[in-house]
DNA sequence: GCGTCCAGGTCTACC
DNA sequence: GGTAGACCTGGACGC
């Protein structure tokens, strides 16, 4: 049986400052050490869910298979996407390898953002994002993964699928998972993605506008400009800041004396990168978060 | 322990 | 297009 297998990584890649690089990782079915020196998390196999352990060694990922896997093709492919491994950042750093505040990036290779392994639990969670404390927002998703996940061999549990939301009440997901008036949001999306309403896993290649894929996005209810520019973020699209209050306290502190401003002067200050300025505005404000221990 | 206030994005109604 | 108020939870605070 193969125990694991080894997936190539690209030259600029970190995998800690991947695993590290918002907050997915600390969100189940993920799981990590402090250090964001492995990763674990679920995948559906056609026989169930199985739990996976991904490590780094040098050029390659090492993803140790604890049970069988039978779609090794499939699993290779999430993992790419969840570790960005096709995405190209070397503009950004070319454009940032003299930037004052951002020439640190290339060098720790920061920038690729943790994506779940498909669309739709990116969807949710950024859902779970919204209007809340990161404490909820752990409440809710452990409880989605709880209450609604299914179980692997040894006990943990996969991110539930969009039949398995779709099947319960907005009352379900009000008094189970604690959602408040999420519920009718995170039941009517799931509702969409069984009824095959729009193909958000093909969202990652699709050739169209950001602004039209905005549209789209935005389409999804309880998702509005914050989580749509963080979707589009982790669809590789960095054209919107996706600003939320964390962000925002941040620019004020680093960029304005500590005091509120406009979002439009923070837009102005992050006009220069152009179609990289989500980007840049996360880095700027979580460089600490890759400073050498 | 209880009540009150507040922060946090999005939606809807209204102008 | 812009704005106000409602939505809901959990934490902080005062009593």
């Amino acid at each position: 049986m193969q125990r694991s297998i080894h997936i190539k990584v690209p030259q600029d890649f970190s995998f800690r400052a991947t695993v590290l690089s918002h907050g997915w990782s600390d969100l189940p079915p993920f799981e990590t050490d402090q250090a964001g020196s492995t990763l674990r998390f679920v995948f559906y196999d056609v026989d169930g869910p199985v739990k996976i352990e991904v490590i780094s060694s040098g050029s390659e990922l090492c993803v140790d298979l604890a049970d069988k896997v039978i779609e090794i093709a499939r699993l290779k492919k999430e993992i790419g996407r969840m570790f960005c491994l096709e995405d190209s950042l070397g503009e950004f750093y070319e454009m940032t390898r003299n930037d004052p505040r951002l020439s640190w990036v290339a060098e720790k290779k920061v920038g690729r953002l943790l994506r779940s392994p498909t669309v739709f639990e990116d969807v949710v969670k950024t859902i779970c994002t919204t209007n809340c404390s990161w404490g909820l927002t752990k409440k809710m998703v452990s409880n989605l993964v709880e209450k609604l996940g299914q179980e692997t061999k040894d006990g943990s549990r996969a991110f539930p699928t969009p039949e398995s939301m779709a099947a319960v009440s907005e009352d379900f997901y009000r008094e189970e998972i604690r959602a408040g008036y999420r519920s009718p949001y995170l039941s009517a999306f799931a509702r969409r993605a069984v009824a095959g309403d729009f193909e958000i896993e093909t969202w990652p290649t699709i050739q169209i506008e950001t602004a039209q894929l905005k549209k789209e996005i935005k389409s999804i209810k309880g998702i509005g400009d914050y989580g749509a520019e963080t979707l589009l973020k982790l669809l590789g699209r960095f054209d919107g800041l996706a600003l939320d209050s964390w962000l925002r306290a941040q620019y004020y502190k680093r960029h304005n004396l500590g005091r509120a401003c406009d979002d439009k002067k923070i837009e102005r200050h992050y006009r220069k990168y152009g179609k990289w300025r989500g980007l840049a505005i996360w880095c700027d404000m979580t460089e600490e978060w890759f400073a050498e221990k």
